[in-house]
DNA sequence: ATGGTAGTAAAACTA
C-alpha cells in the first residue's frame, strides 16, 4: 500500500492545502464539497473552534480522510486531514509558551514529507498584550523552522499567519500601516522566517498582484474585491525543490455560508 | 464610518 501510494505521488503529486474555516461545524458541507473536488493529500485547517471530542470524524472519514486534532472550546483550533496516516504528531509549537494553551499548532509527518497546521496569533489591537503575544509566537516559529531545517528534509508550514508579507497583498496598505497584520515589526519577524531559507509557495508561482485569501465579512470586502493574502505555505528547501504547482482557490469564498478566508494549496512532485 | 458581519454561546469576546 505504502508503494502504491509513493508511485501514486510520482505521478500526480503530492497536494497540500491550508484552510481556515472559521468553525468546522459550520463549514462542513462546504469544506466535504471541496474535498471532493480538490482533491487534496493533505488539509492544514485552522479556527476549527471545537474540542477535539466534537470533531465530525465520522463525516471526513467517508470522504476519506483522518484527523488529528488539536482542539479547543469556542476559539482557535487546529486540525490536519490526511488520507495516510498521520505520524510522530506533536500538538504544540515547542518553545515558552508564556503559561498559554491556545490550539494553534499541530505538526506531523506524513509520507515523506513533514507538515505543520498553524494558526498565528491576529495581534490586534497593537497596544494590548496580543500583539507582543504575536510577535513571540513568530519568534518561536522561527527557532523551531530552524531546527526542522537541520534534518535537511521536505517540509510545509502552512496556515493562517495573519501576516500580510508585502503591500501587493493587501487592497489599502496605507489603511492597513499600524494594522498587526501589517506592521513594520510583524513584516520583519515573517522576513525574518523566510529568510532561514523557506520558501512562500504561492507567490514563488505567482507574481501578480492581489491573490488574496481573505476577506473580511463586514463592510462589503468580499463585494468589493477587498481582500488580503495571509495564508501561507512555507517550504523547506527540499520541499521547494519538488514545488510543481500553487494556487488560490478563489471559489468558496463565494459560496453560501463562507468562511472569510479560502483555500490556499500547492502540489509536490 | 470607533461602523460593518459572522461564530460561539448565551453576554461579550474574537476576528
Amino acid at each position: 500500500m505504502r508503494l502504491r501510494q509513493f508511485l501514486f505521488h510520482r505521478l500526480t503529486g503530492l497536494k497540500v492545502a491550508t484552510w481556515n474555516v472559521n468553525s468546522i461545524k459550520v463549514r462542513l458541507p462546504l469544506l466535504l464539497n471541496w474535498l471532493d473536488e480538490a482533491k487534496p493529500d493533505i488539509v492544514c485547517l485552522q479556527e476549527i473552534k471545537c474540542l477535539a471530542a466534537d470533531f465530525p470524524l465520522m463525516e471526513l472519514r467517508g470522504h476519506g480522510y483522518r484527523a488529528e486534532i488539536v482542539g479547543q472550546k469556542s476559539y482557535n483550533g487546529v486540525a490536519l486531514l490526511t488520507k495516510e496516516p498521520a505520524r510522530d504528531v506533536i500538538a504544540a509549537l515547542p518553545g515558552d509558551d508564556g503559561g498559554d494553551s491556545q490550539a494553534r499548532y499541530v505538526e506531523a509527518t506524513v509520507g515523506d514529507v513533514r507538515v505543520a497546521s498553524l494558526y498565528l496569533p491576529n495581534g490586534n489591537p497593537v497596544d494590548s498584550d496580543k500583539f507582543p503575544y504575536k510577535l513571540a509566537w513568530l519568534a518561536r516559529l522561527r527557532a523551531h523552522a530552524a531546527e526542522l531545517l537541520k534534518s535537511e528534509r521536505p517540509f510545509v508550514l502552512a496556515g493562517d499567519y495573519n501576516v500580510i508579507p508585502e503591500p501587493e497583498d493587501v487592497y489599502d496598505p496605507l489603511a492597513w500601516r499600524d494594522d498587526a497584520l501589517f506592521r513594520a515589526e510583524t513584516r520583519r519577524a515573517f522576513r525574518g522566517l523566510v529568510n532561514l531559507g523557506l520558501t512562500d509557495a504561492f507567490r514563488a508561482l505567482h507574481a501578480e498582484p492581489h491573490r488574496d485569501s481573505f476577506w473580511d465579512y463586514q463592510a462589503g470586502r468580499w463585494q468589493r474585491d477587498e481582500g488580503i493574502r495571509i495564508d501561507h505555505l512555507l517550504l523547506s528547501p527540499q520541499a521547494a525543490d519538488r514545488l510543481a504547482a500553487a494556487g488560490i482557490d478563489k471559489a468558496p469564498r463565494g459560496k453560501d455560508k463562507a468562511s472569510d478566508h479560502t483555500p490556499v494549496w500547492c502540489e509536490l512532485n
